[in-house]
DNA sequence: CTACTTGCAAAAAATTTGCTGCTAT
DNA sequence: ATAGCAGCAAATTTTTTGCAAGTAG
């Protein structure tokens, strides 16, 4: 459960501010990489806390996509990911989410449907083109 | 790369068969658990690397879905998942997958691509009643 | 035969956690 | 003030790997 007041911390604040403004759907390590020129200090502890924490308040998205590590989004709107088999190189694709779907899921299953997450498997342009 | 003469070992048997069996949808480990007592000497690293290479010939399916550890899936028919956000158990949800959706798809991308994967995220009918 | 695979053990990678002191509210 | 958080370091969990011996084709 989340704390009811939920303390923007300068570290909260700053994790939330650089993932914004990737656009490469970070690990973990990743973000505490960018992070540690600005503010040294910060543990890649209080990192893994807030990774876990943020997405829980929706200002941050976790994905569940393919490999080993965690990924996140600064992007919350609704969207979808292409991910490249070889390079694991992971691309927004906005699409409308299909109505049907979410229908069909509903009808097929027990469960109360809160999100779904798409994630389609592909090959990049510039694996395509390393490939020839 | 996959080797040519990819040898059917006791061991891979034993992996897929029992993965097969399994409706659970399990990581790793669990698939570790399931195998010792059929086959006590068997190691953990030779399930990792089988883990690893069983879905590369298509006899095994590998999902990506929320969670820490990856997760194997012993039905390699097409099909999407659902998974609890309270529990993780992951069920099956067999419906068809939407063409338009694939097509949008690749109309966005310059990604060539080759698969997708849905997952549903929601509460199971045991987690909801629980909540009450 | 012989390349591929295994078991074992050790190492690496990824994540979580206990604790003490700092800080946003 | 005071519950929540951060920093630090140690522990845990998950996955990978080197190597010598075994085995499928």
């Amino acid at each position: 459960m989340l704390p009811s007041p939920f303390r923007m911390t300068k570290q909260r604040q700053l994790i939330l501010d650089e993932i914004k403004k990737m656009k490469t759907h970070p690990t973990a390590d990743e973000v505490y990489e960018v992070l540690r020129p600005k503010m040294p200090r910060i543990s890649l502890g209080t990192v893994y806390r807030n990774l876990e924490t943020l997405p829980k308040t929706g200002l941050l998205r976790k994905i569940d996509v393919g490999g080993t590590q965690k990924r996140f989004d600064g992007d919350i709107s609704d969207h979808y990911h292409v991910r490249c088999t070889q390079c694991s190189r992971i691309d927004d694709l906005f699409i409308d989410a299909d109505k049907k779907l979410l229908k069909k899921a509903e009808n097929a299953t027990d469960f109360d449907i809160l999100r779904h997450n798409v994630e389609f498997v592909g090959i990049c342009p510039k694996c395509k083109k390393e490939e020839e």
